[in-house]
DNA sequence: AATGCGTGGCG
DNA sequence: TCGCCAAGCAT
């Protein structure tokens, strides 16, 4: 598969008049208003049908599915989610229970802190918001486990407030179709979010549609890998592929190490914890991680977390409070 | 601002 | 095989 339009030298392109005419009052943003149409309609035809997009999931589902989806792909998603929700379909119940209940039924998921920190919004909306995911940005940033984005996401997706949603999706599309480079910066800067701002549409609604759309739009079209220009309803537009896609040349973005570090030794450990439905003894755990340094402080790291109790008689199991 | 934090799939 | 990648947050 050879790109269909090959990179040609650019000897000068005309900028698109920053003037162009709000003939349909959508022209709110000097760079953004020849994006907002295009990238709504592909996302009228093409979005997933996910089930927290649909109504029935409700802000409890919005917000629990963007807690999994923080560094997790929809994909294992899923199937959590389901289950999540048909034994908590309101924050209420998971308020009601242990949160090592909630560690368990994350499974493999990833990152376990965000049970806990799931569990704690959870607790936090039933003592707080009466049992209602809050409608309001800042009382959803006050919750654990929701940062900038999170909060900004649940506001949009599931109250259909006006947010700038900047996610790694979105970063990457704006970096690309405004900025003209393949990758985003490594942290998210003011710049961005400044841009962010300057290409969200006026109207509520709309500004809703287009977060979601820009961000489906990285996670299926324009991807980090493998970018399926072809298929992009503003390659026209795109300031990279006009400028002929050129390579990535700041600083490389550093790579998850795993293998041998303490995450690993803290995944194994927890996984016997999550199988295991009484108190393990020490020795039990022992057996996850042959180095006893390594091993006793990967535990120390869990407990000190809460993500696991520690009972007389070096016994441990997951948090009953 | 740079790190630590899980897990699995894919090229 | 192994590095990269997947809707971040907290410190």
């Amino acid at each position: 598969m050879t790109a269909p339009t090959k990179p040609q030298p650019q000897p000068q392109s005309p900028p698109p008049s920053p003037h162009s005419s709000p003939a349909d009052g959508s022209a709110d943003a000097p760079h953004g208003a020849d994006l907002h149409s295009p990238v709504i309609d592909w996302f009228d035809e093409h979005a997933r049908d996910l089930p927290w997009r649909r109504p029935e999931a409700g802000p409890w589902g919005v917000m629990v599915s963007e807690f999994m989806l923080q560094q997790t792909p929809v994909s294992r998603v899923l199937p959590v989610y389901e289950q999540w929700l048909a034994r908590w379909p309101r924050p209420a119940d998971l308020a009601a229970e242990a949160p090592g209940e909630a560690v368990r039924a994350w499974g493999r998921l990833g990152y376990p802190r965000r049970a806990l920190r799931l569990h704690g919004a959870a607790v936090a909306i039933t003592e707080r918001h009466g049992g209602d995911v809050p409608t309001d940005h800042a009382q959803l940033l006050a919750l654990p486990g929701i940062g900038e984005y999170t909060a900004a996401a649940v506001a949009s997706f599931a109250y259909g407030q006006r947010h700038a949603v900047l996610d790694t999706n979105v970063r990457r599309v704006f970096a690309r179709a405004v900025t003209g480079v393949r990758y985003p910066p490594n942290a998210t800067t003011a710049a961005e979010r400044k841009l962010a701002r300057a290409l969200l549409p006026q109207d509520e609604s709309t500004a809703a549609r287009w977060a979601a759309a820009s961000m489906e739009l990285g996670a299926l079209v324009c991807t980090a890998k493998n970018e399926a220009c072809q298929r992009c309803p503003i390659a026209a537009q795109c300031a990279w592929r006009l400028a002929g896609k050129p390579e990535h040349d700041g600083p490389p973005r550093r790579g998850q190490t795993y293998a041998g570090t303490d995450r690993q030794v803290r995944g194994k450990l927890l996984a016997v914890l999550r199988e295991a439905h009484a108190p393990v003894p020490q020795s039990v755990l022992d057996r996850v991680w042959h180095e006893p340094v390594q091993r006793a402080r990967a535990l120390d790291g869990l407990v000190a977390d809460g993500l696991v109790e520690p009972l007389p008689g070096g016994l441990y199991r997951l948090p009953l409070t």
